[in-house]
DNA sequence: AGAGCTGTTGTAGATTATCGACATATGTCC
DNA sequence: GGACATATGTCGATAATCTACAACAGCTCT
């Protein structure tokens, strides 16, 4: 954590699968809803967003499918697969690890 | 977080100062403490741990002293700088703003 | 018709943190 | 003398993210 970063290394996937589990929709809206639903405080650029999504698929975890955007443009939705559905669990697990581990030693006596 | 690591990166630089803060030890040392204090779910590799002890001492925030440990072998005591221990708060800080905003999309409805 | 803004997807190169493997030395115990 | 735990260090690879760029499509305003 030498210079603010937007996110916290290893934790994109987990954040893309969580939004997309929550209701599938295409890339911007994606990173659009991380950043409202973070208060602001975790943003995702373009340039990790896109490799991200396609990490995601090649993996089979998310698949995608061409539609009309509400606003009227092309846009990509990805939807969960069940191994994505699976993926998210173990990433959340992996989280509540790591961060309640990180938690006791900085907050323990 | 694609596969199990041992850290979650970013987060190294925060453990190491808070467990110098605790108490001033030696590089091995230290990466015993975090082992241990994490209930083993963290596990800080030496070819991570010294190059960032380099760094924190570059940065002026730990200091370093040679000195006979307890079993009696030679080692670097680092102790905390007063940039340190305001580098510390920052990065703890730092740490609770994006993990709150993580667990915020983790677990919001 | 054209300018400019927002939405939308994408790629290339640089940076950086961590890991894995290796090298080296010393004190203790058998 | 040999094995083992303690202790410090470097090098090269890997992977995640960022910055900067490119392209195109609707919409609105003039």
């Amino acid at each position: 954590m030498s210079r603010p970063t937007d996110l916290v290394q290893g934790t994109l996937d987990l954040l893309i699968l969580r939004i997309i589990a929550l209701e599938p929709s295409h890339g911007w809206a994606i990173a659009q809803r991380i950043k409202q639903m973070s208060n602001e405080v975790l943003q995702v650029q373009q340039g990790s967003l896109y490799p991200a999504l396609h990490r995601l698929e090649q993996n089979g975890w998310i698949e995608a499918e061409w539609k009309d955007s509400e606003t009227n443009r092309r846009a990509k939705y990805y939807t969960l697969t069940d191994a994505g559905r699976t993926r998210l669990a173990e990433e959340i697990a992996q989280w509540d690890r790591l961060s309640g581990a990180i938690n006791m030693v900085v907050r323990e006596a």
